[in-house]
Parts: C-alpha cells; sequence; structure tokens
DNA sequence: ATTAAATTTTAGACAAAACTAAAAATATTA
DNA sequence: TAATATTTTTAGTTTTGTCTAAAATTTAAT
C-alpha cells in the first residue's frame, strides 16, 4: 500500500458516506487535489487489488476489503488526533494537518498500543467516531444546529467542517463540544440566527449553523 | 524534502561519525540496499541543494546544513523511540522499525511538542544521546565492554548494535542499560569473557563484548 | 611503473504517479 | 430525439528514484 493509495481510499470512504451508490472521478479527484484522468488510472490498480469496483463511467464503490482498509486509516488519523489535542496539548485546528502524516504509519500494533494509551477513545477532537479495531463505529444520532427548532436546548458534540478557519471562528466565539446552545430567533430573511451559548447570546449566520452538529 | 533524500542525509550521517574524511559511495549504497549509480545520482541532487559536497570519486561530506537537517532528523527518531518505550510500552527491540517511519513526520512544533511530553531525555532507549532543538549532542565517555581491563566494575550505557537479535539476546541474559559488569576472567584464545552482571556470572563472546557500551 | 582489481560514474531504461490534450461516453436540453 | 454540454477515459509525456551494463577512474599489486 502506497500512501497515495491509502488518500484515494480514504476520499472515496467519505465520498462514499454521501453517495453510497458510487462515487466519481471528479469528486475524488477535487479532494485530492489532482486530475480527473489520474483518478482513472489508480482507479485500475485499486480494482486489481480488489479495493474498489470499478466500471468505466459507473463511478467507484469500496470492496469489503478496501472499506476495511480506509477505515483503518481513518482511525489512525483520529486516535492520532486525540493524542495531538490531549495529550501533546496541541489546540483542535492544528492537528488535522499532521494527523494527515500519521495516518500513513504502518503498525497495526503500534496503533492498537496509542488506543490503550488513550483509553480508547470512540471520538476524535472534532466529535467524529473513531473506529474500534474491528473497524465498528459508534453512530450518534445528532442533527445540524440549523436543523433544530426554536427554544430547544441542545448541546455541541461535533463539526461538519473541521477547517481551521471554521474552528478558529468558533474559538473566537467561545464555542466548543459540550457548549449548550438554544435557539432564540430565526431571521426568515437569511435565516440568520439567534442564539444563546453557555447563557450568552451571540448572532451567527446560518452557514456557521449548517457546519454545527448538536444533539 | 523527500523521505528518500531525508534516508540519505541520515545514512551520510552516521557513516561520516566512522568516516569524517568522505564517505564512500559503496558504504552509502550497502546501507541502503541500494546500487552505488543511485548513490551517485542522488548526491549530485543533495549537492545541488547545499546538503552534501561531493566530488566525483572523492567521496560526500555532509555541508554545515546538511549536518543539521540529518541531526534532526536523528532527534525524531530517538525521540519517538523514548515515546515508544516509555508511553506506549514497546520492548527496545520493536522500536526502530517503527521510527524509521514516524521520523519523516514533518512538524517541528510536533517534535518538540514530543520533546517536552518526554521531559527532553537525552538518550534513547539504547543509550545514543538524542540532539537538542539546536541540534546540539551530549558525548558521554564511555568504551566497549571488550575493552575494560579485569576488575574493573562498569555500567552498561548503550549498545553499538541495535538490532532486535542483539537486543533479545540481551533480554534473554538479562543485560540492560544500567546493568553493572566486571569482567572476571579473559580466554586468550577466543577472548571470550566471563563476567559478573548484577552479581550473576556468566560467559559471553568477544562479539557481544564488543557491542556493549560501558562506563 | 604497469597491470590488474575494485570502485564509481555515465548512459539508457523502467515503474509509479502525476500531467495535458484529444477522444469517447454519458447527461442535458431544446 | 438530435444537438450540445459535461464527464470520463485514453494516449502520450514528465518527474522521481531506481535499475543494468558499460565506461571511466582510482587503488592495489606485482
Amino acid at each position: 500500500m502506497t500512501i497515495s493509495e491509502e488518500n484515494y481510499l480514504k476520499v472515496i470512504y467519505h465520498l462514499s458516506l454521501v453517495s453510497p451508490k458510487g462515487v466519481n472521478t471528479n469528486a475524488i479527484a477535487g479532494m485530492l487535489d489532482t486530475k480527473a484522468s489520474s483518478v482513472t488510472d489508480m482507479m485500475k490498480k485499486l480494482a486489481d487489488k480488489d479495493l474498489v469496483t470499478y466500471k468505466k463511467y459507473q463511478g467507484v464503490t469500496l470492496t469489503e476489503n478496501g472499506t476495511l482498509t480506509a477505515k483503518m486509516i481513518v482511525r489512525k488519523h483520529r486516535l492520532w488526533e486525540v493524542f495531538l489535542v490531549e495529550k501533546l496539548n496541541f489546540s483542535w485546528d492544528e492537528v488535522h494537518e499532521i494527523a494527515e502524516e500519521l495516518e500513513h504509519i504502518k503498525s497495526e500494533k503500534l496503533i492498537n498500543k496509542l488506543d490503550a494509551f488513550l483509553n480508547f477513545p470512540a471520538f476524535d477532537p472534532h466529535g467524529d467516531p473513531i473506529p474500534n479495531e474491528k473497524g465498528e463505529i459508534i453512530k450518534l444520532q445528532k442533527q445540524l444546529l440549523s436543523d433544530v427548532a426554536l427554544n430547544i436546548s441542545c448541546k455541541c458534540v461535533g463539526v461538519k467542517d473541521s477547517s481551521p478557519e471554521f474552528l478558529q471562528y468558533l474559538d473566537k466565539q467561545q464555542i466548543a463540544l459540550g457548549s449548550t446552545f438554544k435557539i432564540i430567533e430565526k431571521e426568515s430573511f437569511d435565516d440568520t440566527l439567534l442564539v444563546e451559548i453557555n447563557n450568552n447570546k451571540i448572532t451567527i449566520s446560518n452557514k456557521i449553523a449548517s457546519n454545527l452538529y448538536v444533539q
């Protein structure tokens, strides 16, 4: 397994969660900052290795084999993120980039020992679930803050967008995992929300609200 | 910097400690399991980047730049080894291979935070010194057990060979860093030694004794 | 000081992973 | 449904790091 192959699998896995019928070449290319023609080449290689099912012009899906492999990469990524935040005191907006490298370290023993060292965390610093050794994932019931009705109390359990820019915005607004929300008012013109966060009232745009998962 | 370039630099650094006048192509090829012709190609590239000084047929030396870069790779390798042993409970014969991958993770912030997390260790699990943030290295006075006179007490502070095979042999003989030695008898025929280790008498070959550093 | 042996470099080729440009297939729309 | 637009694939290159085989250089030995 090359790093490049692993990155393709990971991207296909993430895109499959949204379009399980098959992921198209262009979408993969977009995520990996590469060209569709390069994706086609790689799909042939991954199909030869029985990691994806690929038919010309029909999009790709992961095989069982490929799904498990992808989950193990996601597992490594998220466990390293927990390590970086909990043990090395990184902030949640810094860890993704470093975990992008660490996720390719090969040793299975390493990752299982890291898992134990971290006390088998179920979620990463952005609230995303961490697959266990068998690839099993706890799926939380969660919805976007933008879909919650007025005057209902809820708790922030994750972010949809985990870009540094968004995370830094949340820091500035003192929004973190565990923050409690209540929508006080919704502006019908642009869906801007007046929200009570930890007993503070602030106004947030619909774009922000549709990137926050709550419960 | 590619992983390949980093591996070349690291190997040249280690070989330079033994032959500071210049390292030859074949020696590098041997360490990296590659061919002399590949080494020549890479030396041109590293010379272009001002990491090595290279003259055809004359061997290579690291530039100041190259030396510091190599030391930073060694620093990462050894810090990760400490992490694996101290925090994840790996044994000393398992960590080299994993650290060979971890040493290529790019973030400088990561390695300095790791250093702090580990309490700024000066030596790795095999007794090798860890360069600090500036590349400075503590050089211990140490000698090979094979060079120590009879009836002198000394303490094991490092291993010259850190292959899993040798380390596992030491485990079996209950020899570790910190073990105390006294040579009781030396067989002149083959230099086999009768040694007292932690109050136990055992016989060890000259090959073993010339791979143990003591103080 | 030649010659022989060993080492090192050059030249040319290959595989992986990417690219560009053109061709082929699918999707959209009038 | 035919024409057009979009997406995807093919064909042919490029770059990086490697290889083999042959040529050049240095070292060792007679």
